[in-house]
DNA sequence: AGCACGCCGACT
DNA sequence: GTCGGCGTGCTC
């Protein structure tokens, strides 16, 4: 008999696949495409995934190794999830096996294969599905109605904006053509991805409601590996129908998806900020292509890509103008010009006067300020001393609970010194507002109310942030404090003002996708408002921003909730300075301990043969120059069309990898924050 | 990326 | 005399 070769995909950045001999022990089956090995790679034994197989290689036979042992127990990987695989690594300029290696359970692939075998047992032992019919279900409008209808009807591939306000009932239209598509065959699976499973247990709840004895697995990183392995097994078997998860499932293993949905797709969660920086909305995208089947994007704010891609027809719009329940009303966004109303305590008089009504009332007030700590930083006025970190180029932040500074980049920590660290002074001044000077404000003007606080400070334990949002549902809490976190997943029913306190930075930053960011995170956060309240026949409730640039279109189209103008604007002004989504951008990242290191590296990456079509920017410090003593610096690639770029980028890489630079580098495709 | 080999400084 | 720093070389 031939000897038989195996094309293994490894987990290394070497941009190549390995050829191992394949040796058959007693009556063992071949092995297939698809499959895991295990193999030995240097000195380690690692786990790698078959990709080709064949009686031939052009390894040399004194360097050619045996596999170890093929995970047999395990049905292999199909031909179409290593095809999406392939595609992300070509995409992202990875090598395949960095790509599909890591996109497996971790317990997958370790030596021992004990957790494999443990939960392919605990797989076969679960419950028999018993009925796909979906439990009774609330009655939709009539854009719910076309839209379900809509996106169930679909042959073959089409992307779909579902574009609603909060409470409009996005969740409700993605429920019911689930359960559509889910009746046409026995077999179909259904993935949903949110940005962060933690922040929103409750549509879990309500999937597991609406879909009694249908298998449903949940995929995000916070899962123990033992129980990750399970769901994504379940999933790979086609055993799990329903697939609720976060970005990293969109690289599961799916045999009969049929469906893909993405909600809040807009949100800066879906973009993987490290390792392989994959956006998962964009695969989704390809993966419903591949597969011949719909794709759902939802948002009140969709991100300009999507938006753009709706206007030009690629993505078909999908609008719900109606907020579901019938009563209910869009909440009334007003404006407070704090140039001439001072705040103090960070509130002005008139923010106060309606936390006041509000706690006359019973009701709930939420106050939005992105900035964790009680002061982002301490000043000394006698000699301009102010608190930096020594590791980054940020400051330390003032946390007055624990009576530390803290570096929020680095983890770097001290003692709240007593006296300027410079000059001795003992009046040292905190500058700015946090969320826990905010707490200690409100708790001196308002010391009937019950004040909480929801940020990552607050919620540190694994399970408190569900344990303080159960508080302020069951009514315990007057007025919340909180950052993003509260923006995102729940409805507070008592709950009638939402106020942004200090919304102004993003106005003007560097990033130009930070006005796009707040427009959508104060859409959000105003959304948390008022669901129910108006039930009982009381007014609308409240939004209001505290700012010092009233006349900010930004604002103007948060009073007027006109996200079509405000996008439409944005997209005009990027379209006239070749911004994305109308051009298509790279980043090349370097770090070095001298700042100077770096941009020397980029400086001679930049150097290299001009090719038409493609702009190579200049070597710029990332705005946090340093960050736990590493100097970064990038360098950005622009062109207006993707294949050129991908060639480009294809090359230029490899050139890279030949300089056999010190410095650590990488390649980032379509960056968000730049 | 890991991991080992290899050649020069402060410690039991 | 050894433990250990990180330079460079390799992985079927």
């Amino acid at each position: 008999m031939e000897p038989i070769y195996l094309t293994i995909a490894l987990d290394t950045p070497l941009d190549r696949l390995f050829d191992y001999r394949w040796e058959p022990v007693d009556a063992e089956p071949l092995p297939q495409i698809g499959q895991i090995t295990l193999v030995p790679f240097g000195r380690q034994e690692i786990a790698g995934l078959i990709v080709a197989i064949s009686s031939q290689t052009d390894v040399p036979a004194d360097k050619m190794k045996s596999v170890l042992s093929v995970r047999h127990q395990c049905p292999p990987l199909m031909p179409a999830w290593l095809d999406l695989c392939r595609f992300a690594a070509d995409y992202y300029q990875r090598p395949l096996g960095e790509v599909a290696i890591p996109a497996l359970p971790k317990n997958l692939r370790v030596p021992k294969a004990t957790s494999l075998d443990r939960n392919l047992k605990k797989l076969a032992k679960l419950p028999i599905e018993q009925s796909v019919l979906p439990a009774q279900e609330p009655v939709l409008n009539s854009q719910q109605l076309l839209a379900v209808d809509t996106i169930s009807t679909t042959t073959g591939f089409a992307a779909y904006l579902l574009h609603g306000v909060t409470g409009s009932g996005k969740t409700e239209v993605y429920l019911q053509a689930a359960a559509k598509v889910l009746a046409q065959s026995e077999q179909a699976q259904v993935l949903i991805l949110v940005p962060e499973i933690n922040l929103t247990p409750q549509l879990e709840g309500n999937i597991r409601n609406r879909f009694p004895g249908l298998q449903i697995a949940t995929l995000h990183s916070g899962m123990a590996e033992g129980e990750r392995l399970l769901h994504w097994l379940a999933a790979h078997t086609g055993r799990a129908r329903i697939i609720l998860g976060t970005r990293l499932a969109i690289l599961s293993s799916l045999p009969n998806l049929k469906m893909i949905v993405i909600d809040e797709e807009h949100d800066p969660s879906y973009k993987q900020q490290e390792g392989l920086r994959y956006s998962a909305r964009d695969l989704s995208v390809w993966r419903a292509r591949q597969l011949g089947i719909p794709v759902v994007l939802g948002s009140a704010t969709p991100s300009l890509e999507t938006w753009q891609h709706a206007k030009a027809g690629r993505y078909q719009k999908l609008e719900l103008t109606e907020r579901a329940v019938k009563s209910a009303v869009l909440p009334i966004v007003k404006i407070i010009n704090t140039e001439r109303e001072k705040p103090s305590e960070g509130l002005t008089q008139r923010l106060v006067s309606a936390i006041r009504l509000r706690l006359e009332k019973g009701e709930q007030s939420l106050l939005f300020l992105n900035r964790r700590g009680y002061a982002p930083v301490i000043h000394c006025d006698a000699c301009g001393w102010i608190s930096n970190c020594t590791r980054c180029t940020a400051h330390l932040v003032m946390h007055k609970l624990d009576k530390k500074l803290r570096c929020h980049h680095c983890g770097l920590e001290q003692r709240i010194p007593r006296a300027c660290p410079t000059c001795g002074n003992i009046d040292l001044q905190p500058l700015g507002r946090g969320t826990q000077r905010l707490e200690e404000g409100l708790k001196l003007i308002f010391p009937e109310a019950r004040v909480f606080r929801i940020d990552a400070d607050s919620t540190r334990l694994k399970g408190s942030a569900e344990a303080a949002f159960d508080t302020v549902h069951r009514g315990e809490v007057d007025i919340l404090i909180g950052t993003q976190m509260v923006a995102k997943g729940h409805d507070f029913k008592n709950l009638t003002l939402v106020a942004a306190l200090n919304p102004d930075s993003a106005l003007f930053s560097q990033d130009f996708r930070a006005s796009e960011r707040l427009f959508a995170q104060l859409m959000q956060v105003a959304g948390r408002a008022g669901r129910a309240a108006q039930k009982d026949g009381g007014n609308a409730s409240e939004v209001l921003i505290q700012t010092r640039y009233p006349d900010h279109p930004l604002y103007h189209a948060l009073m007027a909730h006109n996200y079509q103008g405000f996008a439409d604007d944005l997209l005009a002004e990027r379209q006239q300075a070749a911004m994305p989504p109308f051009i298509y951008q790279a980043l090349l990242r370097a770090e070095a301990k001298e700042l100077e290191t770096a941009i020397l590296f980029l400086k001679d990456a930049a150097n290299c043969t001009p090719h038409h079509g493609i702009t190579i920017n200049d070597p710029i410090p990332m705005t946090m120059t340093r960050v736990h003593n590493v100097d970064r610096a990038q360098l950005l690639i622009e062109s207006t069309s993707r294949p050129a770029l991908q060639a480009f980028l294809k090359d230029w890489i490899a050139d890279l990898r030949a300089m056999k630079s010190r410095v650590k580098w990488g390649v980032e495709i379509d960056p968000v924050d730049i």
